[in-house]
DNA sequence: CTCATATCAGGCTTACTGACATCT
DNA sequence: CAGATGTCAGTAGGCCTGATATGA
């Protein structure tokens, strides 16, 4: 008969129209994009997550640290051992709670967190290249609102 | 010390500006409003995206709605099992190329299309909530272009 | 022969749930 | 005691890769 058709790629309208179908489209070319950046070098998007948090805030206990990313806590357990081996952070026991790990970035880590923020920035602007800069932060402003609105009254 | 404060979902900034987490964090959480309101009526955003385009389209062979929904064929397959054993869809042969499978709706998959529609409107509302309907629809625009650069060019 | 289709088996990442021992 | 922390095991959905048999 025929090939295949670019037209044949064309989404059903009804779902086209909804704005949890396009966020869920963007979101994944945007993830994938950020996702191939990052392992070039070795590591995946958690990873670099949690490596900014650090370079942010210090060291920090590894419960603070998933309630700032949103990452489970039985998830970031296995993130943080496999950032430990590969020697991006280290783990040391908190003095005043000897429950928590505070976790620090190691100079090694702070070296990667650079690389990885250059790269991060080239998929970013690979995202957007369809809007112009004025329309980006438009974008930009108006995702704020909703992740800051539906994080407040978890 | 004391309890888990709102400032500890804090992310950090410099994540909190990147359009990739912002849109991964708004997507996720239009995604799990949908997926609780779909949940009610025993099925999930996949399901509710197959009916959507048989509705649209008619009956269409199995290939061609994983292009048109981008599922993978795999998860498709094990989808539309689902939805045959529910009896919302049914596989019937083409008689003009009999490798393919025409999936058609079955007058009980119209019904339940009907129920979820609603519910996915309700969520999509709840979503948006924090915005304007010029707002909204700016968002929309927006996500649209962003998609329909991304997906050109697979 | 090639290509597309449907199917099947499996892997991987992310997200989440429940349990547990330890410590405040 | 209740509550927080780190650890561990297991589940499930979504995304993806191969391999195969059938037919256009």
């Amino acid at each position: 008969m025929r090939g295949v058709a670019d037209d044949d790629y064309a989404p059903p309208r009804r779902l086209e129209r909804l704005p949890s179908w396009l966020a869920g489209r963007a979101a994944k070319e945007a993830q994938r994009l950020v996702g191939e950046a990052l392992a070039e070098e070795g590591v995946r998007r958690q990873h670099f997550a949690v490596l900014t948090a650090i370079a942010e805030e210090g060291a920090v206990s590894q419960a603070a640290l998933g309630r700032r990313l949103w990452i489970d806590r039985s998830d970031l357990h296995a993130v943080l051992n496999e950032l430990e081996e590969t020697g991006l952070v280290a783990r040391v026991q908190d003095e005043n709670d000897r429950r928590r790990n505070l976790v620090e970035l190691t100079p090694a880590g702070a070296r990667a967190l650079r690389r990885l923020d250059a790269r991060v920035e080239t998929a970013q602007r690979a995202f957007l290249q369809p809007l112009s800069a004025a329309e980006g932060r438009e974008l930009r402003r108006l995702l704020s609102r909703l992740v800051a609105h539906h994080t407040r009254r978890d």
